[in-house]
DNA sequence: AAGTGTAGTGGATAATTGTGGATAACTATG
DNA sequence: CATAGTTATCCACAATTATCCACTACACTT
């Protein structure tokens, strides 16, 4: 399981190394694609599989499934663990999650999420402010 | 598996190189069709075979099916991938997909899709917008 | 409080790979 | 049968990528 928030940095050869905690558990091998909200999702290559299987599923028929599809597919990406435990962060996602220097590596539950600093706190500041408003449909999920 | 965005060029001979990582998987052999959206589709031998007999079962009456049927099957060339792992795109292909010299190299699970950049860009833009909420398609998907 | 160990960051070297060109083989046409 | 044009195989260079190594800072232990 993954949890906390860690500060890295990513370096001119867009490098950013995993938290130590997190690198036990992930294997040598991830995979990174597009998350929600601007940010990246790391999955260990199981968590992957289960959802890269669901996603091969849709109809290629109907156009918005496809272009669902392609973007998470496509968007993905295998990344290695380097001796230090560092990834590769390809061109494409790095503009995607507008990364800068300093990125938000969070745990939350079976996946990763990787924050542009400055947006992560703009996001967080905005959802602390509304978390009253989200506690009360918690409940509605019985929580 | 194949996942992730790659740019190549086209040269003058209408070469074009297939990442490496997809290299392993495709074995020498390839076949390329008319793929949905004027990108090309790049099968492995097998997932070709197993593809193209669902075409061939399509019901003759229906005036769409067919003509899908047709694209794809008429279309479709087997390519060889030289020593260093170029194809060829054949002439009529080309312009079917309208490539000038960029071109997007994108894995989608069981195939490759190869897109010219500039329409690779629009769809994508196009996609993300108008695909509506990730977060909830995700969660149709038990993510 | 000092030393040892671990982890984050940066740089350097070696290997791989993308791209372009050149030469050889084959086909087609006169 | 010969020549021209096209296609395929091979080779070389340049740029990017991957692996390795070193340094520094913080933390924990003795």
């Amino acid at each position: 399981m993954f949890i906390g928030e860690y500060t890295y940095s990513i370096d001119e050869k867009k490098r950013l190394a995993i938290p130590t905690k997190f690198r036990q558990v992930l294997d040598k091998k991830a995979v990174i694609t597009r998350g929600l909200d601007n940010c990246l999702f790391l999955y260990p290559l199981k968590e992957w599989e289960k959802l890269a299987e669901k996603l091969s599923k849709l109809p290629l028929s109907q156009a918005d499934a496809r272009g669902f599809a392609r973007l998470m597919l496509i968007g993905a990406m295998e990344v290695n663990l380097d001796n230090l435990g560092r990834v590769l962060i390809p061109d494409y996602l790095k503009k995607y999650a507008s990364f800068k220097k300093k990125v938000v590596i969070a745990g939350v539950y079976n996946r990763i999420e990787i924050w542009d600093e400055k947006r992560w706190e703009e996001y967080k500041t905005k959802t602390e402010t509304g978390i009253g408003d989200i506690a009360e449909r918690l409940g509605e999920l019985g929580v």
